[in-house]
DNA sequence: AATGGTCAAGTCAGC
DNA sequence: GCTGACTTGACCATT
Protein backbone atom coordinates (compact mmCIF):
# COMPACT_ATOMS: atom_id res chain seq x y z
CA UNK A 1 0.00 0.00 0.00
CA UNK A 2 0.92 3.31 -1.06
CA UNK A 3 0.20 6.42 0.89
CA UNK A 4 0.39 10.35 0.12
CA UNK A 5 -1.42 13.68 -0.42
CA UNK A 6 -2.17 16.48 -2.56
CA UNK A 7 -0.17 19.32 -4.08
CA UNK A 8 1.26 21.05 -0.76
CA UNK A 9 4.10 20.30 1.81
CA UNK A 10 3.28 22.29 5.02
CA UNK A 11 6.14 20.35 6.78
CA UNK A 12 8.37 21.45 4.00
CA UNK A 13 6.52 24.48 3.53
CA UNK A 14 7.32 23.79 -0.38
CA UNK A 15 4.25 23.65 -3.25
CA UNK A 16 4.09 23.11 -6.42
CA UNK A 17 1.21 25.51 -7.40
CA UNK A 18 2.89 28.52 -7.66
CA UNK A 19 0.77 30.39 -10.31
CA UNK A 20 -0.44 34.41 -11.01
CA UNK A 21 -3.22 35.95 -12.55
CA UNK A 22 -4.10 36.28 -16.10
CA UNK A 23 -3.11 39.66 -16.71
CA UNK A 24 0.29 39.16 -14.82
CA UNK A 25 1.40 36.32 -17.25
CA UNK A 26 4.23 36.97 -19.01
CA UNK A 27 6.43 34.12 -20.36
CA UNK A 28 9.16 34.93 -18.81
CA UNK A 29 6.84 34.86 -15.13
CA UNK A 30 5.63 31.51 -16.06
CA UNK A 31 8.83 30.40 -16.94
CA UNK A 32 10.05 31.71 -13.52
CA UNK A 33 6.96 30.13 -11.81
CA UNK A 34 7.40 26.67 -13.49
CA UNK A 35 10.84 26.82 -12.12
CA UNK A 36 10.12 27.44 -8.98
CA UNK A 37 7.10 24.88 -9.30
CA UNK A 38 9.89 21.97 -10.50
CA UNK A 39 12.26 22.68 -7.84
CA UNK A 40 9.71 22.58 -5.31
CA UNK A 41 7.90 19.06 -6.89
CA UNK A 42 11.82 17.90 -6.96
CA UNK A 43 12.10 18.52 -3.32
CA UNK A 44 8.73 17.60 -1.80
CA UNK A 45 9.72 13.79 -3.54
CA UNK A 46 12.53 13.77 -1.91
CA UNK A 47 10.77 14.55 1.49
CA UNK A 48 8.25 12.05 1.09
CA UNK A 49 10.73 9.43 -0.08
CA UNK A 50 12.34 10.27 3.45
CA UNK A 51 9.03 9.23 5.56
CA UNK A 52 7.99 6.56 2.94
CA UNK A 53 4.84 8.53 1.02
CA UNK A 54 4.86 7.13 -2.42
CA UNK A 55 2.52 9.24 -3.86
CA UNK A 56 1.61 12.22 -4.14
CA UNK A 57 -0.74 14.94 -6.52
CA UNK A 58 0.87 17.22 -8.78
CA UNK A 59 -1.08 20.70 -8.71
CA UNK A 60 -3.21 21.18 -11.97
CA UNK A 61 -0.90 24.72 -11.67
CA UNK A 62 2.59 22.82 -11.70
CA UNK A 63 2.92 24.95 -15.49
CA UNK A 64 0.91 27.61 -14.49
CA UNK A 65 -2.12 28.41 -17.53
CA UNK A 66 -0.80 25.12 -19.23
CA UNK A 67 -4.01 24.85 -20.89
CA UNK A 68 -4.61 28.58 -21.80
CA UNK A 69 -3.23 30.31 -24.79
CA UNK A 70 -1.37 32.73 -23.03
CA UNK A 71 1.26 30.43 -22.07
CA UNK A 72 3.32 29.93 -25.07
CA UNK A 73 6.05 28.26 -23.32
CA UNK A 74 7.56 24.97 -25.19
CA UNK A 75 7.73 23.68 -20.95
CA UNK A 76 8.72 20.45 -22.35
CA UNK A 77 11.60 20.89 -24.44
CA UNK A 78 12.53 24.00 -22.22
CA UNK A 79 12.59 21.69 -18.78
CA UNK A 80 13.40 18.64 -20.42
CA UNK A 81 16.54 18.21 -17.57
CA UNK A 82 14.11 18.71 -14.96
CA UNK A 83 11.70 16.36 -16.38
CA UNK A 84 13.78 13.73 -16.75
CA UNK A 85 15.41 13.93 -13.10
CA UNK A 86 11.89 13.97 -11.24
CA UNK A 87 10.41 11.39 -13.47
CA UNK A 88 13.90 9.31 -12.90
CA UNK A 89 13.32 9.59 -9.31
CA UNK A 90 9.74 8.93 -9.28
CA UNK A 91 9.94 5.63 -11.21
CA UNK A 92 13.36 4.76 -9.33
CA UNK A 93 11.31 4.53 -6.35
CA UNK A 94 8.14 3.04 -7.67
CA UNK A 95 6.21 6.17 -6.82
CA UNK A 96 3.24 6.82 -8.48
CA UNK A 97 2.16 10.56 -9.66
CA UNK A 98 -1.57 12.11 -9.95
CA UNK A 99 -2.98 15.24 -11.24
CA UNK A 100 -6.96 16.26 -10.18
CA UNK A 101 -8.10 19.19 -12.76
CA UNK A 102 -10.96 21.25 -10.64
CA UNK A 103 -14.33 21.97 -10.73
CA UNK A 104 -13.75 23.84 -14.27
CA UNK A 105 -13.31 20.57 -15.80
CA UNK A 106 -16.22 19.55 -17.24
CA UNK A 107 -16.00 16.92 -19.73
CA UNK A 108 -19.64 16.42 -20.56
CA UNK A 109 -20.75 20.35 -20.92
CA UNK A 110 -23.91 20.88 -23.61
CA UNK A 111 -21.21 23.35 -24.33
CA UNK A 112 -18.60 22.28 -27.09
CA UNK A 113 -16.04 25.38 -26.30
CA UNK A 114 -16.53 23.89 -22.56
CA UNK A 115 -15.65 20.47 -23.30
CA UNK A 116 -12.86 21.40 -25.76
CA UNK A 117 -11.56 23.32 -22.60
CA UNK A 118 -11.64 20.50 -20.29
CA UNK A 119 -9.45 18.08 -22.89
CA UNK A 120 -6.76 20.74 -23.35
CA UNK A 121 -6.73 20.64 -19.11
CA UNK A 122 -6.26 16.76 -19.66
CA UNK A 123 -4.39 16.88 -22.60
CA UNK A 124 -1.86 19.33 -20.50
CA UNK A 125 -1.96 17.08 -17.38
CA UNK A 126 -1.31 14.10 -19.21
CA UNK A 127 1.65 15.27 -21.52
CA UNK A 128 3.48 16.47 -17.93
CA UNK A 129 2.89 12.73 -16.69
CA UNK A 130 4.29 11.80 -20.25
CA UNK A 131 7.40 14.32 -20.36
CA UNK A 132 8.10 12.57 -16.18
CA UNK A 133 8.24 8.79 -18.30
CA UNK A 134 5.31 7.47 -15.58
CA UNK A 135 3.68 4.66 -16.72
CA UNK A 136 -0.13 4.43 -16.80
CA UNK A 137 -0.29 3.18 -13.00
CA UNK A 138 -0.35 7.70 -12.75
CA UNK A 139 -3.44 8.93 -13.47
CA UNK A 140 -5.46 11.76 -13.90
CA UNK A 141 -8.65 12.31 -11.84
CA UNK A 142 -12.13 13.74 -13.01
CA UNK A 143 -15.49 13.75 -11.62
CA UNK A 144 -18.34 13.15 -13.81
CA UNK A 145 -19.24 16.97 -14.17
CA UNK A 146 -22.41 18.70 -14.24
CA UNK A 147 -26.43 16.99 -14.37
CA UNK A 148 -27.77 19.89 -16.26
CA UNK A 149 -31.28 18.92 -15.00
CA UNK A 150 -31.26 15.25 -16.46
CA UNK A 151 -28.49 12.86 -15.07
CA UNK A 152 -28.72 9.89 -17.40
CA UNK A 153 -28.49 12.01 -20.51
CA UNK A 154 -25.48 13.89 -18.79
CA UNK A 155 -23.97 10.38 -18.09
CA UNK A 156 -24.46 9.34 -21.43
CA UNK A 157 -22.67 12.76 -22.98
CA UNK A 158 -19.60 11.76 -20.74
CA UNK A 159 -19.46 8.25 -21.80
CA UNK A 160 -19.87 9.64 -25.94
CA UNK A 161 -17.16 12.01 -25.24
CA UNK A 162 -14.65 9.51 -23.34
CA UNK A 163 -15.29 7.75 -26.53
CA UNK A 164 -13.75 10.34 -28.82
CA UNK A 165 -10.31 10.77 -26.64
CA UNK A 166 -7.22 9.45 -27.90
CA UNK A 167 -5.71 6.24 -26.35
CA UNK A 168 -3.12 8.65 -25.19
CA UNK A 169 -5.56 10.55 -22.80
CA UNK A 170 -8.09 7.42 -22.21
CA UNK A 171 -5.15 5.37 -20.50
CA UNK A 172 -5.23 8.16 -17.82
CA UNK A 173 -8.33 9.06 -17.02
CA UNK A 174 -10.53 7.69 -13.43
CA UNK A 175 -13.40 8.93 -12.13
CA UNK A 176 -14.57 9.55 -8.90
CA UNK A 177 -17.64 9.76 -7.56
CA UNK A 178 -18.57 13.34 -5.90
CA UNK A 179 -20.66 15.05 -3.11
CA UNK A 180 -23.55 15.71 -4.57
CA UNK A 181 -24.25 14.66 -7.77
CA UNK A 182 -22.50 11.59 -8.97
CA UNK A 183 -22.54 8.44 -6.59
CA UNK A 184 -20.03 5.48 -7.14
CA UNK A 185 -22.88 3.45 -8.70
CA UNK A 186 -23.39 6.77 -11.51
CA UNK A 187 -19.01 5.74 -11.83
CA UNK A 188 -19.79 2.40 -11.90
CA UNK A 189 -22.01 2.23 -14.39
CA UNK A 190 -19.95 5.24 -16.25
CA UNK A 191 -16.89 3.17 -16.11
CA UNK A 192 -18.48 -0.15 -17.43
CA UNK A 193 -18.95 1.59 -20.27
CA UNK A 194 -15.96 3.29 -21.07
CA UNK A 195 -13.21 0.77 -18.92
CA UNK A 196 -12.30 3.68 -16.94
CA UNK A 197 -11.18 2.77 -13.22
CA UNK A 198 -13.17 4.34 -10.41
CA UNK A 199 -11.47 6.23 -7.16
CA UNK A 200 -13.59 5.80 -4.45
CA UNK A 201 -13.87 9.04 -2.15
CA UNK A 202 -15.26 8.15 1.91
CA UNK A 203 -16.86 11.53 2.52
CA UNK A 204 -18.03 12.02 -1.06
CA UNK A 205 -19.80 8.75 -0.25
CA UNK A 206 -20.76 9.67 3.03
CA UNK A 207 -22.45 13.04 1.56
CA UNK A 208 -23.67 11.55 -1.44
CA UNK A 209 -24.04 7.36 -1.30
CA UNK A 210 -26.32 6.44 -3.77
CA UNK A 211 -27.98 3.19 -4.43
CA UNK A 212 -26.32 0.04 -3.74
CA UNK A 213 -24.77 -1.51 -0.64
CA UNK A 214 -21.11 -0.41 0.37
CA UNK A 215 -19.74 -3.56 0.92
CA UNK A 216 -20.45 -4.50 -2.76
CA UNK A 217 -19.92 -1.43 -4.36
CA UNK A 218 -16.27 -1.40 -3.03
CA UNK A 219 -15.94 -4.52 -5.01
CA UNK A 220 -17.06 -3.46 -8.01
CA UNK A 221 -15.19 0.10 -7.53
CA UNK A 222 -12.00 -2.15 -7.01
CA UNK A 223 -12.46 -3.95 -10.00
CA UNK A 224 -12.52 -1.51 -12.47
CA UNK A 225 -8.64 -1.01 -12.17
CA UNK A 226 -6.87 -3.64 -14.56
CA UNK A 227 -3.29 -4.62 -14.47
CA UNK A 228 -1.94 -1.83 -15.80
CA UNK A 229 -4.13 0.97 -14.18
CA UNK A 230 -2.45 0.17 -11.00
CA UNK A 231 -3.62 -0.70 -7.61
CA UNK A 232 -6.97 0.64 -6.52
CA UNK A 233 -6.82 4.18 -5.53
CA UNK A 234 -9.13 5.46 -2.81
CA UNK A 235 -9.54 9.15 -1.06
CA UNK A 236 -9.51 9.56 2.42
CA UNK A 237 -10.94 12.79 4.49
CA UNK A 238 -12.87 13.51 7.33
CA UNK A 239 -15.48 15.89 7.58
CA UNK A 240 -14.74 19.31 9.12
CA UNK A 241 -16.85 19.52 12.25
CA UNK A 242 -16.86 23.06 11.87
CA UNK A 243 -17.57 23.55 8.51
CA UNK A 244 -20.44 22.50 5.46
CA UNK A 245 -20.99 19.04 4.57
CA UNK A 246 -17.97 17.76 2.51
CA UNK A 247 -15.46 20.37 3.93
CA UNK A 248 -12.07 18.68 4.50
CA UNK A 249 -10.94 18.55 7.80
CA UNK A 250 -7.21 19.78 9.12
CA UNK A 251 -6.43 16.06 10.49
CA UNK A 252 -7.70 12.90 9.59
CA UNK A 253 -10.08 11.24 12.32
CA UNK A 254 -7.74 8.37 13.77
CA UNK A 255 -11.11 6.10 14.44
CA UNK A 256 -12.80 6.58 11.55
CA UNK A 257 -9.58 5.97 9.14
CA UNK A 258 -9.31 2.60 11.24
CA UNK A 259 -12.50 1.57 10.25
CA UNK A 260 -12.45 2.91 6.42
CA UNK A 261 -8.63 1.10 6.28
CA UNK A 262 -9.93 -2.44 8.02
CA UNK A 263 -12.61 -2.15 5.20
CA UNK A 264 -10.16 -1.48 1.82
CA UNK A 265 -7.65 -3.72 3.42
CA UNK A 266 -10.10 -6.64 3.32
CA UNK A 267 -10.35 -5.86 -0.66
CA UNK A 268 -6.91 -6.10 -1.41
CA UNK A 269 -3.72 -4.12 -2.06
CA UNK A 270 -4.94 -0.22 -2.99
CA UNK A 271 -2.94 3.13 -2.66
CA UNK A 272 -5.17 5.77 -0.48
CA UNK A 273 -4.44 9.30 -0.66
CA UNK A 274 -4.89 11.23 2.34
CA UNK A 275 -7.21 14.56 1.65
CA UNK A 276 -6.67 16.45 5.00
CA UNK A 277 -5.85 20.62 4.68
CA UNK A 278 -2.58 19.87 6.93
CA UNK A 279 -1.30 17.90 4.24
CA UNK A 280 1.76 15.85 4.76
CA UNK A 281 1.48 17.34 8.92
CA UNK A 282 -1.67 14.80 8.77
CA UNK A 283 -0.13 12.16 7.03
CA UNK A 284 2.64 12.04 10.02
CA UNK A 285 0.18 12.57 12.81
CA UNK A 286 -1.96 9.35 11.37
CA UNK A 287 1.48 7.29 10.31
CA UNK A 288 3.43 8.67 14.02
CA UNK A 289 0.13 7.92 16.04
CA UNK A 290 -1.40 4.52 14.63
CA UNK A 291 0.98 2.77 12.43
CA UNK A 292 -0.32 1.15 9.43
CA UNK A 293 0.18 -2.44 8.98
CA UNK A 294 0.64 -2.68 5.02
CA UNK A 295 2.47 0.30 5.09
C1' DA B 1 5.98 44.53 5.75
C1' DA B 2 1.28 43.77 6.37
C1' DT B 3 -3.26 43.53 4.77
C1' DG B 4 -7.22 42.96 2.02
C1' DG B 5 -8.83 42.08 -2.59
C1' DT B 6 -8.55 39.28 -6.67
C1' DC B 7 -8.29 35.37 -9.50
C1' DA B 8 -9.40 31.36 -16.65
C1' DA B 9 -12.44 28.38 -16.53
C1' DG B 10 -18.45 25.87 -14.55
C1' DT B 11 -22.47 24.51 -12.21
C1' DC B 12 -26.12 25.13 -9.25
C1' DA B 13 -29.23 27.18 -5.88
C1' DG B 14 -31.59 31.00 -4.65
C1' DC B 15 -33.62 35.15 -5.79
C1' DG C 1 -31.65 36.29 -15.95
C1' DC C 2 -28.41 37.49 -12.41
C1' DT C 3 -25.56 36.85 -8.25
C1' DG C 4 -23.03 34.42 -5.04
C1' DA C 5 -21.32 30.02 -3.17
C1' DC C 6 -18.39 26.54 -3.84
C1' DT C 7 -12.86 26.03 -1.92
C1' DT C 8 -8.34 27.57 -1.65
C1' DG C 9 -4.40 29.29 -1.72
C1' DA C 10 -1.30 32.32 -3.57
C1' DC C 11 -0.46 36.27 -5.70
C1' DC C 12 -0.96 41.31 -6.31
C1' DA C 13 -1.94 46.02 -5.18
C1' DT C 14 -2.33 49.21 -1.73
C1' DT C 15 -1.08 51.08 2.31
Amino acid sequence: MRIGYPCVSRLTGRTTNHETILRAATPDKLRALTRQNLADLREILRHNLAHGWLLFRIGSSVVPFASHPVNTLDWQAEFRHDLDEIGAFARQHDMRLSFHPGQYTVLNSPDPQIVRRAIEEITYSAAFLDALGMDTASKIVIHLGGTYGHKPAALARFVEIVQTLPHSLRRRLVIENDERSYTPADALWVSERTGLPVVFDNLHYAANPGPGALQDLLERVFATWKAEDGPPKVHFSSQALDGRIGNHADYADPDEFREWLARWTQLGNFDLMLEAKAKDEALLALTAEHPIPAY
